[in-house]
DNA sequence: ATAACTTAAGGAAACGTTTCCAAGGAGTGG
DNA sequence: CCACTCCTTGGAAACGTTTCCTTAAGTTAT
């Protein structure tokens, strides 16, 4: 049987609000007993009971972080951003896979409603009327990392997808090129999708290049749609000399085809890809791309919810900087 | 003000018992009463208070999960496999990174502790001695994933890192390569370094190739040092045609410097990697490597961790199959 | 020396459950 | 119709803390 803290007042001589106070550093216990209840918990090996403190105190040190999906390689640096500053203020997180699907988010909610988490990041791409309905009915504080709902009534941590597109396709125009494809994300997505297009749009009208909606091609940021995007690509008429990714994991999924079939990079095509996940930099050739600061996402978003947890008063919405990484995969075009 | 238990009871107009005789499914309670209960409850928006529930019956349905880092490339799968089964079962997975440090391993000791988690679920590449004293000390089921203790006196599941080796090195031979570097782990790691080497010098001798040490370089499985011992390599007079890297970020690193400086994968050298991270699948030339079953590793060292708990008995070590990928980074080479 | 404070300490109550025990009522067999 | 069993139900106790209210003892001022 493990030591309580009446074991410990027992052993020790005093009374268990003593040795409560002690435990919690409260002023107004003398020395002296103090070093007695001290020496009680170490001869009994006393280990606090977390669970009866959070019954106690209602607040539990637990933050929940709903991702998407762990092993997809865009969010482990985010959930190590989160995981460094809650473990510095003593909190725990607990981690749950939501595959995006409504049903895992539902049950995910209702497992932190029920294990009093103190507050809730939400890691995603979308979030739909009905998750925010539940977002607001669940008495917990919410962060969103890497998205935000329409009307900004949730506090969210992200970059300026718009403007990152827009810098990156604008990269490939400085460097010469005027036919520039596009291998976007999903219409449907409000955040890593039409902003990205946009930002590509963007770039090419103040430049005076026609935009081509036959040069944008659609798919849901992995490898595979990249590869299949660029069998497209190698198949037009007017072939474009660069390519702007709205993923790395794409980006380097065209590279990939291309150079299976023959062509070189960045010599036949330059590419540019977005999130700055390792692969950009371990890919041959090191992938130009922009990146997201995903770990400064993280903790950014945790310190958020510490401060709104606390009561302090924080923004909204912040947006963090990304940063346009050049690397070999881009190459200058001279006509 | 949540509502509790006592509410519940109160407004359908039963005595507390009852109405926690419902929410557990125990028979013995009319269908009637029943159908009262239920109704209070949604009238109420009751959710139960997991907090008040663990204290009660020791049981927190929480198991802590300890990785060195979540954001390195081989530690997200195995995540999602814990997550997936954990959340089959009604738990949830509190995650520590612990950067394999001993005062981290500590900590996070402490907080589970602390906690009252139900089970550990540890993974890394080394358990020295005073952890293992701390494992057996603290009360709590524990299973070793990817890795385990030198006298097997916990629960672990692993690979057999010497035969994949053994395999991986064995595959090279049969491709005709008869100089074979290797890029090693480390030769303090009991887990991943030494069992690695030995396998792969076990495959040449068992072929009659001489060992040569001065073949073997060592590495801390990151990219860097790939790239750099691969640097190393190439100074050599007697270039050896086939390399095996003890990590497909070695590997990559590796074929990355030889492509940098003008070689070419596999025509000049044939590459084999270890782990089988996405990586090794989406890097040009896509890289053969020797596969870890990261996500079955991480279910089955959960699944195992639940039988545990539950008072099953279960086998002590598992060994899990790995598989040898075959891609385009090697080639036969005829003499 | 007494009154008025201050400080240290003890312990009951409360947090929201589960479980066990006792008891009421209904059904069954003789 | 009685004794017995079985089923359903109510409620107290317990899980391990924290906090608040008391009280005892010590200190200071008059």
């Amino acid at each position: 049987m493990t030591a309580t803290i009446k074991d410990v007042a027992k052993k020790a001589g005093v009374g268990l609000g003593t040795v409560s106070r002690v435990l919690n550093n409260h002023p107004s216990v003398s020395e002296e007993t103090k070093k007695k209840v001290l020496d009680a918990i170490k001869e009994l090996e006393y280990n606090p009971n977390a669970i009866a403190r959070s019954l106690k105190i209602k607040t539990t040190n637990s933050i929940g972080v709903m991702i998407p999906d762990i092993s997809s390689g865009f969010y482990p640096e985010i959930v190590r951003g989160i995981e460094d500053v809650a473990n510095k203020y003593k909190y725990n997180i607990m981690l749950l896979n939501t595959d995006l699907k409504r049903e895992k988010e539902k049950q995910a909610l209702i497992m932190l409603k029920e294990k009093k988490a103190d507050g809730i990041l939400f890691i995603s791409n979308t979030i739909d009327y009905k998750l925010k309905k539940e977002f607001q009915s669940i008495n917990i504080p919410i962060v969103l990392i890497a998205t935000k709902d329409d009307n900004d009534e949730f506090y969210s941590v992200t970059i300026d997808n718009e403007n990152a597109a827009f810098q990156a396709a604008n990269y490939l125009i400085e460097l010469g090129h005027k036919n520039i494809a596009m291998l976007a994300g999903k219409k449907e997505d409000p955040n890593a999708g039409v902003p990205r297009i946009n930002g590509y749009k963007k770039a090419l009208i103040e430049n005076n290049i026609n935009v081509d909606e036959g040069n944008i091609f659609y798919g849901d940021y992995k490898f595979k749609s990249g590869y299949e995007n660029m069998l497209k690509i190698l198949k037009l008429k007017k072939k474009p000399t660069a390519i702007f990714a709205a993923s790395d994991t794409m980006a380097v999924g065209a590279a990939s085809c291309a150079m299976q079939m023959g062509y070189r990079i960045p010599d036949d095509f330059s590419i540019i890809g977005f999130d700055g996940i390792e692969l950009s930099e371990y890919f041959y050739p090191p992938l130009t791309t922009i990146k997201q600061p995903r770990y400064e996402m993280g903790a950014k978003g945790m310190e958020k919810l510490l401060k709104i947890i606390r009561g302090d008063t924080v923004e909204k919405s912040t947006e963090l900087e990304f940063q346009l990484i050049k690397r070999s995969s881009c190459k200058f075009r001279g006509d």
